[in-house]
DNA sequence: ACCTATTTATAACC
DNA sequence: TGGTTATAAATAGGT
């Protein structure tokens, strides 16, 4: 029904899709609900559009709840029964997970071995020693880094020593009163901003 | 639509409205259809005349419930009891417990571990150096176990060549047919009868 | 159930 | 989205 006649098949064009989607949901939500004061009838209508968005019509003074309470007792299709099943599936499913995963646990602390077999063991002593050899690659990591570090601070630190000695003496020699002899003396909070340096920023990608 | 126009309210005229009500539940459900095909939607339809007679439409390849499942994520209402909570709560509980036990897991095997600092990985390395140290005692005792086992096989065994040699003689001097002189030198299977002894049950409470 | 005059829905266009 | 219009589709009332 329209200016021309259309075959009842997807519409390729996503944008007249979406708009004879947007009228043909109105006119469906119109239907249903002159049928219900028509007949009175009690209709509950839920619909998606492929985008996920959702409308839905229900009969007045009646909750879709207790529409689909009665579709439960008519269909004879366990609804609630078949999503119980479902849930109830799927938590045996994660909890034997979940237990396994328990005891490879434990395993691998070295608890609840008694009942194990020396090949057993071995597999298990195998993982440590790979899980353990990792973790100290990281630590050594770490520690390289850590030095690294250091090393560059302490030559930035020498430079801005050197830095502050040249601008105190060239301070002293342009006739400023000199009150501190060794400006290594300062903390950092104390240094005269003027003698402030900007740090280089160190690498320090790892936290320690 | 039709021979004339109606107003939009109840049909008092209880035959008529029972063949409006079918024509335009007809109408609606091929609707539903048309939409769910153009426009590629989701449709959950439930009609109820007042008689209490149910239809329903459902667009294909799609349950019912996985629709109403839809509808409660995005309505937010309450549709299903407090079972229902009560497990989906359970499942994204242990869902959780397994969550955490698959990174601890991950991190005793060395792996996901880029992001942790040097206590964290203190803390790891010393469940693996006791995991290690447990799975290692439980190793000595197994080797312990076996050597006493194998101890007290050998005495077994000396006892009962002792044995075996003592009745050879005795059946030497009441005049026996001596065909094999080293008893030692048959095997088990090949042992006259007569001259097997039941073993001692040594300890082999574990498996090896 | 079927028929058909008429109302309604809506496809194509802005 | 929202409005217009020519046309397809739905259906009221009759059989």
């Amino acid at each position: 029904m329209g200016r021309g006649k259309i075959e009842i098949k997807r519409i390729e064009n996503s944008s007249n899709r979406q708009v004879t989607y947007s009228k043909r949901r109105n006119g469906i939500i119109k239907k249903a609900k002159e049928i219900t004061v028509l007949c009175d009838a009690k209709v509950s209508l839920v619909v998606f559009a492929s985008s996920g968005k959702m409308h839905e019509y229900c009969s007045p003074s009646t909750k879709l709840v207790d529409i689909l309470e009665s579709y439960h007792k008519q269909s004879g299709n366990r609804l609630w029964d078949a999503k119980h099943e479902n849930l109830s599936n799927e938590i045996d499913g994660i909890k034997k997970e979940n237990d396994s995963m328990q005891i490879e646990l434990r395993h691998l602390k070295g608890e609840d071995i008694s009942s194990l077999n020396h090949k057993e063991l071995q597999v298990i002593e195998d993982v440590l020693e790979k899980g353990q050899a990792n973790i100290r690659d990281k630590q050594d990591e770490i520690v390289t880094m850590l030095r690294k570090n250091d090393k560059m601070l302490e030559e930035e630190n020498k430079s801005l020593i050197f830095n502050l000695q040249q601008r105190a003496e060239m301070g002293m020699e342009n006739g400023y009163q000199q009150h501190i002899t060794r400006l290594q003396d300062y903390k950092p909070e104390q240094m005269p901003f003027s003698f402030r340096v900007q740090p280089i920023q160190p690498n320090l990608q790892y936290r320690i």
